[in-house]
DNA sequence: GTCTATAGGGGGATAGAC
DNA sequence: GTCTATCCCCCTATAGAC
């Protein structure tokens, strides 16, 4: 039997049970709101394991953040830089697997975009995002079909903007939105899987109307 | 002559000046990671008029958050509220203010999402955002606009979700997006500009094509 | 009202036993 | 490798002079 993924993972290796506990506290507070305390209480040791792992609060959390972006930008780049899906394929299956993986970590989103205007350069000069986005078969796929009038939007980067503001936006503000809107939490994730058929939909019509 | 803004201000109450740095600080940085000294030193006062004035961290910190989310709520309120305009002119509003406003204090959006995350009960239940938004005009005449056949998308929900996140999220995520864009901020409040016009184009395609 | 000085506590990090 | 105990700095808050 598989071990599950979020649960307590009892056997695993002490620096991967901090990791993980880390990676929980980290993605719900913040860096700054997290006590290296409740880090340890989380994964079940004791305070000073973490430093005699990971040296100091600051190193564990630079690990956890790379480690968080770079999920994030290859489930991008992976569908971005496919040969074999058309433009309309690609949008479909960005939307799908991001409301899939942000509706079981929720807290990704506005984890990452909060602690990336702490850090705008240290965190971003190490991976690659630039070239795996900008240099993509999605950005040649646009081009072409604005050449050939297929869609009248010409700029890439407001596509790229519509379509993951419209997929990550609700999550990020659905405290507010619950609120204003009377939802719990199934009305909510009922909404996220609609959307999962709109947006494509949506951006379909968007990018020929302007 | 008016006073500016945001300079100085110096002949301002030590109250109001104390609040202003606190706005300032608190926006920029989140309430976890402001120390009361930066407060202070941003409002050339020293650390126990702070105290003096209001008595502590936290509580001025909720004083900044409910006006901070109250200039929010308003703007949308009252645009949303206006009988004499359609649902077009709602939106173009919405839009036209909004992006002026987050253009000139561009830590609003990600200060106000990330700290309701952090006290989603405490600050909502005093401001009567859901009756402001629900039972507006707009909501009234959305309803009418779908029964009419004119719109085919039901759910107002999605509609707010689509327009708040078109204007809002391209600035939360504007740190990676300057990175992945190569964009200098003037390119990038370029984009923003473009996007009065675009935006309420896209939503009027989107709401016909769903 | 405004300052200086300091109390008081919390949190990151380490020493040292096992 | 893992624990307990503790150091020490930093930050909030207050006491008390002016």
């Amino acid at each position: 039997m598989a071990k599950s993924k979020k649960a307590e993972r009892l056997d695993a290796s002490t620096e991967e049970k901090i990791k993980e506990a880390a990676r929980t506290v980290f993605h719900k507070k913040g860096f700054a709101a997290t006590r290296t305390r409740d880090i340890a209480e989380e994964a079940g040791i004791n305070l000073a394991l973490l430093n005699y792992y990971f040296r100091s609060k600051a190193r564990l959390f630079e690990i956890i953040m790379l480690e968080t972006i770079s999920v994030f930008v290859q489930a991008m780049a992976l569908a971005l830089n496919d040969e074999k899906t058309t433009l309309g394929e690609k949008v479909e299956r960005v939307v799908t697997s991001y409301i899939d993986l942000i509706e079981k970590e929720p807290d990704l989103p506005i984890f990452m975009l909060s602690e990336i205007r702490n850090n705008p350069d240290l965190l971003l000069v190490k991976l690659p995002i630039k070239q795996a986005i900008m240099g993509s078969v999605f950005f040649r796929q646009h081009h072409e079909a604005v050449t050939q009038g297929k869609i009248t939007e010409p700029s890439p980067i407001q596509f790229l903007m519509n379509l993951i503001g419209l997929i990550m936006f609700p999550f990020i503000a659905s405290p507010m939105l619950k609120r204003i809107g009377d939802l719990k939490e199934e009305d909510f994730n009922r909404l996220m899987q609609e959307r999962k058929r709109l947006i494509p939909v949506w951006i379909e019509a968007m990018m020929k109307a302007s």
